[in-house]
DNA sequence: AATATTTGACCTTCT
DNA sequence: AAGAAGGTCAAATAT
């Protein structure tokens, strides 16, 4: 969900199980040191962090160089784990087969999205050892991790925002599971993408054993620079990219290349991190492509658009069977688009569609790491909330909904995510999304609060310029449209002239924080917010605890598996989870 | 000529 | 407030 972070991944060091383990954002220390971490990793600790982790883990054999990128295993998973809450695999044993197994998830501490009230993934770190390669799949969005990964039919997936696969040259010669196109072999790859929810995920874990086996000799071709760039720009992901900077990056020797895909509108860029001779050593997708992959490719037929589809659309379902709080247009969405998210980590086919990514996913599109504030405030310039600058005016994103990033929250409107970031002084991510009214330049973030994670702060910007879509969910219809930000005449209209007040609101079980909020401004990068804070007391995270203090599997299972939903999985479908745990806090 | 890449400058955010 | 860092732009250059 929103701010998860999951990672999958495999360490040369390991044996050769796989370990899933879940995020436990119960405990909030270990919450916060878990966003510590994330945000760690974002802060660049790339240099040597992770690197040096790394060397740790594989025992010091020499691990090249390879940035960034903590495993997200370690920071997320606490000292005191329940034993639940972590299982190993046995060697033998595919992920494949645990997908299909109907044990996993015992999802334990997790905390709901702070906007749809649905469980941030679980984490997923998932170990493999096939030969020494090491690899991962990780979000960025370092916050909780989540991954996702089918757990059994009807059992809900949890997808990475933003996605990492890291994997070690130094195994050259050794198995490397996944063909990536574009030298992957060392790379790290991740997605961004924010909004990540309940994804599916299924057919990839097992895509990517499968790969591992026959992909070996592709392993030496991310040895050979022979590849051009070009090609490998092209063939990676079956996506065509252009690149439209390259920085050095400091900690690391490695120049990062930022690409875009040339897709017209399409909003999903990349960083890909090579090292000095060529190979990549960490790729990270933001955002979500907004159509399918193009046809044409050097890559076989199979992995064209059509196979897209098919693995799209058996995703699908799994979706809906997931998360009920995906409405069904955003399910629509999801299937006609290609997109990381959706296609989680779908390193299948041979190019890992998508940074799969996530993201967070971030999504997302954003990252984390990316400076979502910078993004907000950029996109904020696209679309002419406050240009400022004299840079040209980017035209404004062509969103594509897709499930996973995008939440209709509790006001009735529908909500895309399109970032999240860990801000200062609250270790807790802050969801970033925006309405998804075409031109409708209303935004908002949403946060739990650092000091009690049961609170929620929910920030609006701008002021909506349509009414409330019609209602996808008997609570938005009945519901009176909500004023974001303008709850009342007063305030609506002029955000700015508003006094900044943040305000404890107590919001109604069912409707929510509406934004009715009393809003107040605060200040967001130079840009003026409304600040609402819900607080509620309906359901606490008590409540989806079992005495153990893990949720119960049940509950997660309501999210996404049933289509009469109890109050939790009603609610998923809008974003007043926000009520549902808040409590607010604000000063 | 069209398209893609390179690269220095600019912008924003964070410390 | 200033500097550092990351991300993006866009003119110049290369293919």
């Amino acid at each position: 969900m929103a701010s998860s972070s999951g990672s999958l991944e495999t360490s040369a060091n390991s044996h050769p199980s796989f370990t899933f383990s879940t995020a436990h954002f119960m405990n909030s220390s270990s919450f916060s040191d878990l966003l510590n971490n994330g945000e760690d990793e974002n802060r660049g600790n790339r240099g040597g962090g992770l690197s040096e982790r790394i060397s740790d883990r594989i025992g010091g054999s020499g691990v090249p160089k390879f940035k960034s990128i903590p495993p997200p295993s370690l920071p997320i998973s606490p000292p005191a784990l329940s034993p639940s809450s972590y299982f190993a695999i046995p060697p033998g044993l595919s992920p494949a087969e645990l997908l299909d197994s109907p044990v996993l998830l015992s999802a334990s501490n997790i905390l709901p999205s702070p906007t749809t009230g649905t469980f941030p993934a679980q984490t997923f770190n998932w170990r493999g050892n096939s030969g020494g390669f090491q690899q991962s799949i990780k979000q960025e969005d370092k916050n909780y991790s989540e991954f996702s990964f089918q757990t059994h039919q009807k059992q809900s997936l949890f997808q990475p925002s933003k996605t990492t696969i890291q994997s070690v040259e130094p195994f050259k010669s050794q198995h490397q599971p996944w063909d990536f196109q574009e030298q992957i072999p060392k790379a790290a790859v991740k997605s961004e993408s924010c909004a990540a929810q309940f994804h599916t995920f299924s057919p990839e874990i097992p895509t990517l054993q499968a790969n591992n086996n026959t992909q070996n000799n592709h392993n030496n071709q991310y040895s050979q620079p022979s590849q051009t760039l070009r090609e490998q720009r092209r063939s990676d992901d079956g996506y065509n990219w252009r690149k439209y900077g390259q920085k050095q990056v400091k900690g690391s020797e490695n120049p990062r290349s930022y690409y875009k895909c040339t897709y017209p509108n399409c909003p999903i860029k990349k960083k890909v991190e090579r090292s000095l001779d060529g190979q990549i050593t960490e790729i990270v997708y933001k955002g979500s492509h907004n159509h399918p992959k193009p046809q044409s490719t050097r890559r076989s037929s199979s992995n064209s658009s059509q196979s897209i589809q098919q693995q799209q659309h058996s995703s699908i379902p799994q979706s809906s069977e997931v998360s009920d709080h995906f409405a069904p247009a955003q399910m629509a969405d999801s299937a006609a688009a290609a997109t990381p998210e959706n296609s989680s980590i779908s390193l299948g086919d041979d190019d890992y569609d998508q940074s799969s990514q996530r993201t967070k996913s971030g999504g997302d599109e954003f990252d984390d790491d990316e400076p979502d504030a910078k993004r907000w405030k950029k996109e904020s310039e696209s679309e002419g909330i406050s240009a400022s600058g004299s840079r040209t005016v980017r035209e404004p994103r062509v969103v594509v909904q897709t499930t996973s990033d995008i939440d209709i929250l509790d006001d009735g409107y529908r909500w895309r995510k399109y970032g999240q970031k860990v801000v200062k002084g609250n270790p807790n991510p802050r969801s970033y999304y925006k309405c998804t009214n075409a031109g409708c330049p209303v935004r908002k973030h949403v946060e739990r609060a650092s000091h009690d994670l049961r609170a929620v702060i929910t920030t609006y910007e701008g002021k909506h310029n349509h009414d409330v879509p019609a209602a996808r969910g008997s609570h938005s219809a009945s519901r009176p449209i909500p004023d974001n930000n303008n709850n009342n005449s007063s305030s609506s209209n002029n955000v700015a002239s508003m006094a900044i007040r943040p305000t404890v609101v107590t919001a109604n079980h069912l409707n929510n924080n509406n934004n009715n909020n009393n809003n107040s401004i605060v200040r967001n990068g130079g840009a003026r917010m409304q600040t609402t804070t819900s607080d509620q007391s309906p359901f606490t995270l008590e409540m989806l605890q079992n005495p153990s203090g893990n949720f119960e599997f049940s509950g997660f299972g309501s999210y996404g598996m049933s289509q009469q939903q109890d109050q939790f999985s009603s609610k998923t479908k809008e974003e007043p989870r926000e009520d549902m745990f808040l409590e607010s806090l604000l000063y």
